[in-house]
DNA sequence: TAGATTGTTAATCGATTAACAATC
DNA sequence: TAGATTGTTAATCGATTAACAATC
């Protein structure tokens, strides 16, 4: 069924199961069923079911899931079997964190250089990267073969940034500033602002 | 209309609203349609004119939105109107990040309490707050009159530092941890964890 | 007035959940 | 076999979008 689209929902839940898939896999648990993880998850098991149908029979009926299988499928799903190289734009608080992450992405993912368009930043080390100035992006981008962008620069700067990931040919970006960016729409751009999150947050006070 | 539910989406898409109107506010424009935000912030029109009449009549037909009354009204609606205090657990990369956006969150949102289970780690500044020893978070959170948490530790932690926040009385939470945490229902929790986020966006690559 | 734009109803679209035959 | 659990269809639920009368 690869022609049907999935939605972007079902994308979004299933680096949630993986997650937790992987914490099953330390614990040498070797089946899960959709119940198990729906109850964990706070998911609906049908719903579970219904989104691993839609790459394929994951499971066995009767017992459930076999968790090394699976994790290894959603690895392929998501695209996360390969190395995939990320670069950071914003090396201030919030992006020398980011970089800091590396160790957690595993494999999969791998924060591979970092700009800033401050000259006084540049040479600084993150982690050990070394910050480049924005002049240097486009040779190191395809020097690399980075596919991924991230941008922690001010709102102000953002859309400039994301202009420059397009012109470099990043596929995808993730902009934590707090705006709107407009790329064409063959590149992807998913919104990690946190302080949008913290307003909505202050809606469910009494 | 007070009495019916207003659904999550709606709450989620608020903050964009306020944050794109307060932009225009600082352009000195004095009124904008639904047309013009949907344009800026790629959503339908009727959907944004939909959203803000669950709340009031805030628009003038043939005219659109007086911009500086609408902000007024949706602070009003997000509870942005008031001061509300924010505690962050975890003074690691992230959490030290955080708290260096206060300046950010204007006057609305504030971190006023930092903690750290590391013995180590009390003591140490960041931004103007004292790192302090979890033992004092049951003190400091009612002193304080805090109401939202920030966790930013581990995700071994995070369960852990939520069952505190939930003993101290805190009514909504914001987790960066990579897991899903148990709460009483009346706590409302958001994620914001971006390894999920750069995940999903793989799946989207070529 | 004529043009623009709201608030709102109805139509559409999509996502979640329930139910169950198939089968391990 | 009996019990459990999948994959999938159908039913439900909810959110988005279109359309338009009201009116500034």
């Amino acid at each position: 069924m690869k022609s049907q689209k999935i939605s972007e929902a079902v994308v979004r839940r299933l680096p949630i199961y993986l997650r937790f898939l992987n914490e099953l896999a330390m614990k040498n648990v070797a089946t899960v069923s959709s119940q198990d993880l729906g109850q964990k998850l706070d998911l609906n098991p049908a719903q579970i079911r219904k989104d691993l149908a839609y790459f394929g029979e994951f499971g066995k009926k009767g017992i459930g899931y076999d968790i090394a299988y699976l994790i290894e499928k959603i690895r392929q799903i998501l695209k996360l079997d390969r190395h995939i190289q990320v670069a950071l734009v914003g090396a201030g608080n919030l992006g020398r964190a980011l970089c800091n992450y590396n160790t957690y992405l595993r494999n999969d993912m791998k924060i591979v250089a970092v700009f800033d368009a401050m000259p006084s930043k540049a040479g600084e080390t993150i982690n050990n990267l070394t910050v480049q100035p924005m002049g240097e992006m486009k040779a190191v981008l395809s020097e690399l073969g980075v596919r991924i962008g991230i941008i922690t620069v001010p709102a102000s700067e953002a859309q400039n940034v994301a202009n420059q990931f397009v012109a470099c040919g990043i596929e995808a970006i993730l902009n934590f500033a707090p705006v709107i960016i407009k790329v064409p729409p063959e590149v992807r751009v998913h919104y990690a602002d946190f302080t949008t999150e913290l307003q909505s947050l202050a809606y469910y006070l009494d």
